[in-house]
DNA sequence: CATATGTCCTGAGAGC
DNA sequence: TGCTCTCAGGACATAT
């Protein structure tokens, strides 16, 4: 679930780190299987231990902490990983603890309820293959036209190419289907069949429901759990126009139903009125 | 090359 | 009430 925002938000909450020096790293006290951490821990331990994280930054969906060796400590959590500073969302699923030294920060705690994040640590060139070869623009700095460059020849659906982090970075299922609403373009849309005025609409929308969820610290969904490191949840959900909204009456049509679909395995919601198929867009006033 | 599908994982919620 | 089943979707491996 986390996604740019929220990895964002993560990102701001353990920032105060900058700085700081790694006196240990310990596993966390979950008992089922660990996550994937690479190198093992171990290693990981030998090459972190006494060295100072020079840089808290954020690429796409993952926390990198840069370190003074040149190493990177990539942490991506993926479904429902998180990054705290303290309290946990459950004293189960703790995975990894980052602990440190000179820093406000007492440590950096590593939680993961499925465990299907990840963590590892990146030498410089095996970075930069992340960044320019793995992943797209981030979405909050791709420029229009970059964006229209990256999914105009795509077949697929506007929707499932927003997904794609090869295309651009940072977006997941439930931003996708809130930045298509403020768009007004229908979800199936196929990217080729977007015209010339609608590009500059989907990346406006874009940059304002990226930073508006950031204000709001991203979204905790029902199950709860998405936390900030704070173990606060979110805000970003009760201003959600249409995810998980099926059945519900559009918010700004104040006429039609709220309707999902699945696209390449994932829910999408759409409001068939405001993004219908025929219709040119308008923006959202 | 582009695109589609299967896989990992846990716990909330549905249905009986 | 308690059991079984389905589903949620991040990124990647594999298939078409």
């Amino acid at each position: 679930m986390p996604e740019l925002p929220e990895v964002e938000t993560m990102r701001r909450g353990i920032e105060a780190a900058q700085g700081a020096i790694v006196a240990d790293i310990l596993a966390g006290t979950c008992s089922r299987r660990p996550i994937s951490i690479r190198p093992p821990l171990p290693a990981l331990r030998r090459r972190l231990v006494g060295k100072q994280i020079r840089l808290i930054h954020r690429l796409g969906k993952r926390v990198v902490l840069s370190f003074d060796n040149d190493r990177h400590l990539v942490i991506e959590p993926r479904m429902t990983g998180l990054i705290s500073v303290g309290e946990l969302p459950t004293q189960d699923h703790l995975r990894l603890r980052i602990v440190l030294s000179s820093s406000p920060i007492d440590e950096i705690l590593f939680w993961d309820r499925r465990g299907l994040g990840v963590v590892s640590l990146l030498d410089e060139p095996h970075l930069r293959i992340l960044r320019e070869q793995k992943l797209g623009p981030d979405a909050l700095a791709i420029t229009p036209d970059r964006l229209r460059e990256q999914l105009q020849r795509s077949r697929r659906p506007i929707k499932v190419g927003l997904l794609d982090q090869h295309a651009i970075a940072g977006i997941g299922n439930l931003y996708a289907s809130e930045i298509l609403h403020h768009a007004r373009i229908h979800p199936g849309t196929p990217c080729y069949k977007i015209t010339r005025r609608q590009w500059p609409t989907i990346h406006s929308m874009m940059i304002q429901v990226l930073s508006d969820a950031i204000e709001h610290e991203g979204s905790t969904l029902s199950d709860g759990t998405y936390r900030n490191t704070l173990n606060n949840s979110g805000d970003y959900q009760n201003h959600h126009l249409v995810y998980d909204r099926q059945g519900e009456r559009c918010l700004t049509c104040q006429r039609a139903k709220i309707e999902r679909i699945v696209q390449a395995q994932r829910s999408t919601f759409f409001c068939p009125q405001c993004q219908s198929r025929r219709k040119t867009s308008s923006v959202v006033a």
